[in-house]
DNA sequence: GTGAAAGCGCTAACAT
DNA sequence: ATGTTAGCGCTTTCAC
């Protein structure tokens, strides 16, 4: 990996200078500023750029022109601290996983017409998603949207005391934060369904780890949609009279390969691969390609139906449960919220089973 | 699509509730509350949450122990009124990008060993990317990374006056901020030269639309790394003496398949085609599966090698410009900043040419 | 319709 | 080593 160290033309060790970060320069002007330009108070300046009650026109124009040319932009920290920072967040585990993408596409068309901003917190390394979502709350977002199916719900409430929250894929039910949820129970009987009339018995089940430790919130495990989605597989398995087999492994595919090559070496491997998500299925349809093997030897069904899942040259059959509906209904939640609702919500999302070229009737049932 | 209609179990409108928004709840903490509880001052509490000098271990103790008693959390807002705010910004044009996402992986890894917190501001539909950068300075973030060819230099220097800015994908230079950018000249002279070696002639090159109108900074716009990517796709093209074939899409791929489709029907199509970057390439690829042609009819080379890429059922030959140390760098560089560098610095990172099955001689040259 | 004044939570300079 | 004090830039009563 030579070729990837970066050259720097201007390479030195950190200068002696004190912590202060930039030069000051011309610093950025104040509401202060503005109020002197246009000869009126910092509150009627106030008004005019949250187009507040009680501005003659002539002050608004004054006040406008001075805020231009003076380039004032207000200091969302310093909203902050009074009212709202005008700023939704978004914790989102994996910056990479195209079914999140879908749902902050989502968030985004709705967030247009609205004064608000998206900020996105990415998980960092090893980063549980608690730290997330308290990040954002550190940062006075004034709705959050997170995406965590393994958090305890009562720390979650907590935090709906104070910022409107809205859960992604939650199937447990809060009076004090909005749940998004797919409809995960069908999404999987639609793919079991699917293998089991072209013929399948012999299918494996790929999925990612469970919670470890046991989450000290009993009970709500069985919630998550993994969960469910195993759920349904096992139960369909047991009606076949069939063993099922289950794979975990890790949420962002980099196990799935190397599980999959294991399980296709295997003595009496399976006909068909039932993958917790896309990630993981892209990941199973990469070793089953490289072992030279199409879906009539062995068929990948996966779940979210991202974008790259209908590229004809993978043609995954997938779970399609719209992401981007997801996204929008989020925000439009969270502007509910901020409108005053009180109550909350559960909503859910049908889930439709979109075959492709990467399941077929088993060559050798 | 009337699957997608979220189905809400307790829809109804918005309740006629003045603005604010949840309910206040035991209000959070404060740093005063803590300072109560210790029975220290304000000051000495700040002190222990900023590790700085002048406490005694029995006050730090005191101090922690309140601090947890009461679940205090600093606020991000106030903290940044004062002093930094220990976030780092993110522009990102396109969250789906699987460039961009390595680029963020890479910020992730560095920024685990340190105090700050990363924010992504993602541009919202039809936002430009000032827009998101001004936010992401409205935010009173402590440096920003931006990867936005199109923004007048002049206005980001005023910008790094204030905020330590990285600019990812810039070949300008500047002494007031920062800037990582790949080879493109050899990452292209890369990609033609296969091309050229392996006997295409007929080749036509994909790219993204040019600023328009012509960006007002005049001289600049020859540095986007696209337009270094086609100048050079042309000079090899007049060094063959071949016209050179030029497809203007939009960035997203939305237009790189129908774009593909057409130049596929006409009459001599080409035998190669030079995508600006993968995203494009992976939308050519799919017109070319879908007209059930393969590398040996049209070849299919993009820029950027994203993860799906290397995917057996992809495999495009790609120019790896490690995205992973662009981000490592980037960080690396606004931290560097914050400990008081003041020299801008520009660092290049090496292209280099990973060859896939979706390049082939061609069947008929 | 407009402005004066209080205060949001925090840090930093200055006492002690 | 610890506490006191003065703001940071903004919004928000509440007088005028």
């Amino acid at each position: 990996m030579t070729s990837a160290e970066p050259r720097r033309d201007d390479a030195r060790s950190p200068a002696p200078t004190p912590p202060p970060s930039a030069d000051p320069g011309p610093r950025p002007s104040t509401i202060q500023d503005v109020a002197r330009e246009a000869g009126v108070s910092r509150a009627a300046v106030s008004k005019v750029i949250r187009n507040a009650y009680g501005v003659s026109d002539r002050m608004r124009t004054q006040v406008e022109a001075a805020i231009e040319r003076l380039q004032y932009r207000p200091r969302v920290a310093a909203r902050a601290m009074r009212g709202a920072s005008f700023t939704l967040g978004f914790e989102i585990p994996q910056v990479g996983n195209d079914f999140l993408t879908m749902i902050v596409d989502g968030a985004t068309e709705v967030l247009a017409g609205t004064p608000y901003q998206m900020i996105i917190a990415p998980l960092g390394r090893d980063q549980k998603s608690d730290m997330a979502i308290n990040s954002l709350a550190d940062r006075q977002v004034d709705g959050i949207v997170a995406i965590s199916p393994r958090v305890d719900p009562a720390w979650l409430e907590r935090i709906a005391e104070h910022t409107p929250l809205v859960m992604i894929g939650r199937h447990d039910r809060s009076d004090r934060y909005d749940t998004i949820t797919g409809d995960d129970r069908s999404g999987a009987e639609q793919v079991m369904s699917h293998l089991i009339e072209l013929g399948h018995r012999r299918i494996t089940h790929l999925t990612i780890h469970p919670s470890r430790p046991e989450p000290p919130w009993a009970g709500q495990a069985g919630d998550e949609p993994h969960v469910i989605r195993n759920a349904v597989y096992r139960e369909h398995m047991q009606a076949l009279g069939v063993e099922p087999s289950v794979i975990h492994t890790l949420f962002d595919g980099s196990e799935a390969h190397a599980a999959t090559r294991a399980l296709l070496d295997s003595p009496d491997r399976p006909t068909a691969i039932f993958a917790g998500n896309d990630t993981l299925a892209i990941g199973v349809l990469s070793a089953v390609a490289e072992a030279g093997l199409d879906a009539s030897d062995v068929s990948v069904v996966g779940y979210d139906d991202v974008p790259i899942a209908r590229h004809p040259l993978v043609s995954l059959t997938s779970v399609d449960q719209s992401g981007i509906v997801m996204g929008r209904e989020a925000v439009r939640l969270l502007l509910e919220r901020l409108a005053g609702r009180t109550e909350a919500v559960q909503s859910q999302i049908a889930a439709e089973l979109r075959e492709r070229r990467s399941s077929a009737a088993p060559r050798r049932p």
